[in-house]
DNA sequence: GTATTACGAGACACTTGCGTTTCGTAATTA
DNA sequence: TAATTACGAAACGCAAGTGTCTCGTAATAC
């Protein structure tokens, strides 16, 4: 892993577009310009520590061996693990597609399926909670997870849920907030407290639940 | 809140029990028996450091300077702070009372309103989350929060459920464990997560929808 | 009283991570 | 080519926690 990065990064380097050394006007500063190679090394074994060994056991000479770099270069680029954990977490964070079939249901069990897909991989599941542990941790740390990894998943969430309410499959008056909280807490609950199984069904019965609560009454004979 | 503890343990140990040297053949070893104060005040030393600097600040040295306590007093009690901790969250763990009204519905509520008065108490929460913290990062203590808090907390959630069940107010077919994620998840998404606000409203609502889900279809029309 | 064990306090050597600095080398501008 | 900046590696002094040990004192059994 360690080794793998490292052929990344050189790699990299050779082709290396400099960032950092652009200034506002245009021109370049004179002197080697800094290697975002290294730079994506970085956010990449900051990372990878989390999901192995936890935030707090996360550190800067960690970091710096793992990513095959001098502390010094770490230094260059961040003042603190806070900002630079936190810039790591928003380079991971990729979005998400929103399922849009003719059904709601179908819908719901999509993203729902999708997101415990990573709940049960375990290098994912472990990288979730060390980064639940962060959050507790330090307000930029949150703020970088709920803007990134939460807002798209629930952005997922709630635009199948208010597209369920415009066709009229659900209640007008339903809470979609708490509609995504209970989709989202079961697996959370299992995943930090009871270590209870996270699977399938687990899936389908939640998004059940949901559903026979959030259906509109008449709806309720065709289940 | 330090000398508070040292003021208990002082007064504590003039009247102190030994039990540490009584053998299986119950008669006493000689020398001075090891302090029960000294124990108990190593004990909420470590809960108090859990909830305010969080579980992996948490420090032998700073678990004795708190509870006013040597080291070597530690040591001679617990190998491992791992083990201590365990001990500790074991020594907090109290039972809860089981509401048992003629209503489901009330009952169901109550338990919430329980569970949740101590997720709104700031001194609370940060406990709360330390040991999923902890849990993360340790087996035994996870045992530990399972068996205890976790345990007396669904158990209550799961009598009120059964006798729902038995009553004939909730499904027959209903999944209790889910209904008890479906219950608890929504506080712990926000108090980990997205930091939503944790009041009387939402443990309305989560039962509203839990119970939604949960009727038999004929009670249906009472809602 | 004597022997024995625990007590709080703190010294101890050891380890780990901090953030900085200093190497010699590499990459870029002018 | 000369000037400048970044690179990886490693050493630096510093701070904090580890687990052990040694004080002088306190509490118990015999």
């Amino acid at each position: 892993m360690k080794s793998k990065l490292k052929v990344a990064r050189r790699a990299g380097r050779r082709s290396a577009r400099p960032l950092a050394t652009a200034t506002a006007t245009g021109h370049m500063s004179p002197g080697r310009p800094r290697s975002d190679a290294a730079h994506s090394a970085i956010l990449e074994a900051s990372i990878a520590l989390i999901r192995d060994v936890g935030f707090d056991a996360v550190t800067m000479e960690g970091i710096a061996a793992r990513a095959g770099v001098g502390k010094a270069t770490i230094y260059r680029r961040w003042t603190s693990r806070e900002l630079l954990v936190a810039e790591a977490i928003r380079h991971i964070t990729q979005l998400m597609p929103v399922p849009d079939t003719a059904s709601t249901t179908l819908d719901l069990h999509t993203v729902m399926r999708g997101t415990l897909g990573m709940y049960k991989d375990p290098a994912s599941a472990a990288l979730l909670s060390g980064l639940v542990a962060a959050m507790a941790r330090s307000d930029v740390i949150a703020e970088a997870v709920r803007s990134g990894f939460v807002a798209t998943r629930r952005g997922a969430m709630r635009t199948v849920l208010e597209r369920g309410m415009a066709r009229g499959d659900l209640r007008a008056e339903l809470d979609v907030d708490l509609a995504i909280d209970m989709l989202s807490g079961p697996p959370l609950v299992r995943l930090l407290v009871t270590g209870a199984p996270i699977d399938e069904r687990l899936a389908t019965s939640v998004v059940d639940m949901v559903l026979r609560a959030s259906v509109v009454e008449s709806e309720k004979v065709r289940r």
